[in-house]
DNA sequence: AAGGCGGGGTG
DNA sequence: CACCCAGCCTT
């Protein structure tokens, strides 16, 4: 801990967050409740997520699953349909897997305790930190990527924000500031001021409570922190797909919970030979992910035989289903947007 | 400790 | 195009 942090008045800080947050802070759906399922849900829906992306899927899921039994009893499909567009698909896996968690292990009562929250499917340290301080007034920082640019800025740190020790570097910082009496506000509160005004780019620096605090402010600085040394690596793909149709169905297989898109549904990859000179459509698009660039091939591929295309289902483990069947299953966004131009 | 995992938005 | 986001899991 270097000298300009010892002499700062963490608490102040804090204190003046919190006054920030009763009139600033946003008014969302999952605010006002201490419903640890609620707020659960809502920690894993906006794990990369921002509000704005997720609200909708936030409201609808709570709608159709309003507890950790609906939740644990519904089918695997359509949980991940309600996931549809959100991707990083294995959060709506485990979300799953630790509702039927909550069910046999704890009788469907939310655990309350910091080892046994950890133990659920999909909850780390930051979500277990969230929940607690929330729901259950425990003094724990949920420190997310909010905390690691706000607090950096403020003292004009160049810690490794990408680093493994980061989680634990700022979670120091920010329990010195928290006010021990509303931890779950002050969480709240460092979120709202990081995705509001305390912004990646474009800081709204003349609007923040804690500019007259902000080193990084002071400097001119805003702009270098926080440090993060990753680079986000994009590595190319290339992907074929075969829509093969009879009689106004088509075939769809379900992927595995192995590389992307986990669980959701996709067409054949491949087809059998003598389907070859059924091909009447051919296109191929490329589509941007953050990590990878895909370059798609899609036929459309249309046999005239209904036993060989029966044939080849059943043998590629495909399942014919109607545009209006479809809609019950999620597919990626990519070749969602196929089903209705191709 | 490092790499992988989506989709939407922004500069 | 690069980078960001209420991170977690696997290796």
């Amino acid at each position: 801990m270097t000298s300009k942090k010892q002499n700062a008045d963490f608490l102040h800080v804090g204190e003046k967050l919190l006054a920030w947050y009763r009139t600033h802070g946003r008014d969302l759906p999952f605010r006002n409740t201490r419903d640890p399922y609620k707020i659960w849900i809502c920690e894993i829906i906006f794990q990369q997520t921002r509000i704005s992306q997720g609200l909708n899927h936030y409201n609808n899921f709570i709608t159709r699953f309003p507890d950790v039994q609906t939740l644990a009893d519904a089918e695997s499909d359509e949980v991940i349909l309600y996931w549809k567009g959100l991707g990083y698909y294995s959060r709506a896996i485990n979300i799953h897997k630790a509702a039927q968690q909550i069910m046999n292990d704890y009788g469907g009562n939310f655990p309350s305790a910091y080892e046994d929250i950890l133990k659920l499917r999909g909850i780390g340290k930051y979500t277990a930190a969230a929940i607690l301080s929330i729901c259950f007034g425990a003094v724990l920082p949920a420190v997310d990527g909010n905390f690691y640019r706000v607090l950096s800025r403020i003292f004009a740190d160049d810690f490794d924000s990408s680093s493994s020790k980061a989680f634990n570097y700022f979670s120091e910082l920010a329990l010195m500031m928290m006010p021990k009496n509303e931890p779950g506000h002050f969480n709240e509160a460092m979120m709202d001021l990081g995705s509001e005004v305390c912004r990646p780019r474009n800081p709204k620096c003349d609007e923040c409570p804690l500019q007259t605090d902000c080193l990084a402010y002071n400097l001119g600085l805003t702009t270098k922190f926080p440090v993060k040394s990753k680079r986000t690596k994009v590595s190319d793909l290339e992907l074929t797909y075969y829509f093969v149709e009879f009689a106004g169905n088509f075939l769809i297989r379900q992927r595995g919970d192995d590389f992307i898109w986990k669980k959701l549904y996709e067409f054949p990859n491949e087809i059998r030979d003598d389907f070859k000179d059924n091909i009447s459509h051919q296109k191929t698009v490329t589509h941007q992910l953050t990590h990878k660039k895909l370059t798609i091939h899609i036929y459309k591929v249309s046999p005239d035989d209904e036993k060989l295309f029966l044939e080849f289902a059943s043998e590629g483990g495909f399942t014919a289903i109607s545009l209006e069947g479809s809609h019950g299953k999620s597919f990626p966004k990519p070749l969602e947007n196929y089903l209705t131009t191709i």
